[in-house]
DNA sequence: TTGAAAGCGCTAACAC
DNA sequence: GTGTTAGCGCTTTCAA
């Protein structure tokens, strides 16, 4: 163990100590082109000896590219987003490229100020896990100029690819199956129309099937944002509007929780007075009491394949854009909130 | 609106088009020197017209500081620790700084791959969420040579700060809360005691309180992991060892429920036959039926408190280390899963 | 006040 | 194969 003072390790340092050029050391670094066995090893030594690791900024700077992926996403503390997130950085952690993470509070203009400062920090690509945009937003996306790929919903911009669900089927299908146990009196607790796939896919959805069967009726049908409390709020209202409904499809899993609540409070007991599905198979639907049958959404899974995604555009520039869309499948997961009409 | 073609906007186009040095546009971009008013106004006139945004990365290359700052953490889709970086993400957004997040799976190797990593990346700074160390870990912290706050835990390194709550205290409160209820036979669900603070400092807690009652018992004791299922199988052993137990505290919500669940099953009612207590007060404690009495913890407020101890010790190089430990309150908060014992 | 120039640590084109 | 050198875009001495 030889006394070396403090010098900063650089790729300077490295080629003084080894007696070569810092090209050549670059070269053995990056393996970029060929380096005789003999320079290579002495160089190596070097490395190892001082535990040079390559300032990752300087290398940035030099090839316009800082392996940095931004991601945007309304609520870091909500598990609806928190878990794609967490299946995005399982996905990188093997791709060298590090994740920065911004919230917007579903604020739009957040959202728009947070694209500017992610390009500023030079990041690679985005990934926007988003409900919906305006214009200002677009054209952000645009201004951009780099890759993008968007999470959960449409892009007015076509050609981002978007990784979602198809939010529309999977309504119906929850209220297909609610049908299918002989329920007639369908409620729903519906996110805001103003959100186009889990306020307003989901809703068309149900609706169509209400309509086919020939049951739809308005007052079937309450609003609330995507919480436990307006959950509750909302199957309050439509207990008060309805009160023979026998069962209800929920926008989300709180909604649905928050719907079971407000029901047991007034007696109504779940499953056997009232069936309830929700919407994402969140944590606390298979927790609940009583668990709660939903529709899979693949969290992780789209979080990776958005990253995989993300990554092939970076990485292969030239290629000729896809234009994809990716519906991944989603799944109806019974569980013991719902049950056949009692005669 | 000039047709100006593709030329990248640098700050050497800036002064170009402004017919002054580059380092007069850096001094009017940081301020950093008096710039006589009538220059100035032209400089800022031509970054206005260009939308001209300085490159981060040359910056941080050139002043050593990226304005990122590091997270490490578990695991971002469990609610306990992505409330915690819900905090620090809202507190970062007006200080100008960036957050690099990874999770580590509660794997240590990977925590001290990470810090490596985050190193290399030019973190500023580091913010770790853990739960306890080795000696390599130790040594990764120390290699680091850049601020680090840790959060929820200990650090064998005497001068890293951390935020933590009082998890002695905490579970003893809980536990005496149980007895001042009437209740004598009070089971615990424990998490893993190779955890310091929420395994080991808990029970701890608990113990003392029970022993210090008169009541404690060892076989009232059982213990898992931190999930729903651990603490369903948890409750099952303490059912089969302690049939008279009327009591259970948790280490965590997730427990807590898991352990309702069981009990439910059994036919045992929660509260009337079986108080139950959490720790965390995570949503799900106020969403779930009964819902939950728990320890508070203030998840967001730590991550505030230690992002704005990093920043400070970030831009004070110089100022001495405070050692600084805080303890922050945690809170019992009283819901519907605990009940006066019944003669 | 302002500008010229060196330097942050690295990559890559070019020459040998 | 290897070295020289010119950047990458910014900040900051140092002179003027």
């Amino acid at each position: 163990m030889v006394m070396e003072v403090d010098v900063k390790i650089t790729i300077n340092e490295i080629a003084r100590r080894a007696g070569v050029s810092k090209a050549t050391v670059s070269r053995v670094l990056n393996n970029s082109k060929p380096v005789s066995e003999e320079i290579r090893s002495r160089v190596l030594e070097v490395i190892e000896d001082t535990n040079f690791k390559p300032n990752a900024v300087a290398r940035s700077l030099s090839l316009r590219k800082s392996h940095l992926i931004g991601i945007i996403i309304p609520d870091l503390s909500n598990p609806v987003f928190s878990r794609i997130i967490s299946g995005i950085e399982s996905q990188i952690r093997n791709l060298d490229y590090s994740l920065l993470i911004t919230a917007t509070d579903f604020d739009i203009d957040m959202k728009i100020q947070h694209i500017h400062i992610l390009k500023d920090k030079g990041v690679d690509g985005l990934i926007l896990v988003t409900d919906h945009g305006n214009e200002h937003f677009f054209q952000a996306m645009l201004d951009f100029e780099k890759p993008i790929v968007m999470i959960g919903s449409e892009s007015y911009v076509k050609t981002i690819p978007v990784v979602r669900i198809d939010n529309y089927s999977a309504a119906k299908e929850a209220t297909e199956y609610l049908l299918g146990l002989g329920h007639k009196q369908i409620g729903m607790v519906r996110g805001p129309l103003t959100d186009p796939q889990s306020g307003l896919e989901r809703f068309y959805g149900y609706r169509d099937a209400m309509v086919a069967a020939g049951y739809y009726d308005e007052s079937l049908v309450a609003e609330g944002w995507y919480s436990f409390d307006d959950g509750y709020r909302a199957m309050e209202l439509l207990l008060s509007k309805k009160k023979s409904v026998t069962a209800v499809f929920c926008a989300c899993d709180l909604m649905a929780i928050g719907a079971i609540r407000y029901a047991t409070e007034q007696r109504i007991n779940v499953p056997e007075a009232l069936s309830v599905i929700g919407f994402d198979d969140v944590d606390v639907a298979r927790m609940y009491s009583p668990s709660l049958t939903t529709i899979k959404q693949p969290f992780e899974e789209s979080g990776e394949l958005a990253i995989d995604e993300l990554i092939e555009m970076i990485e292969n520039k030239d290629r000729p854009i896809k234009n994809s869309h990716h519906i991944l499948k989603h799944q109806l997961v019974v569980r013991e909130s719902t049950i056949e009409i009692k005669k």
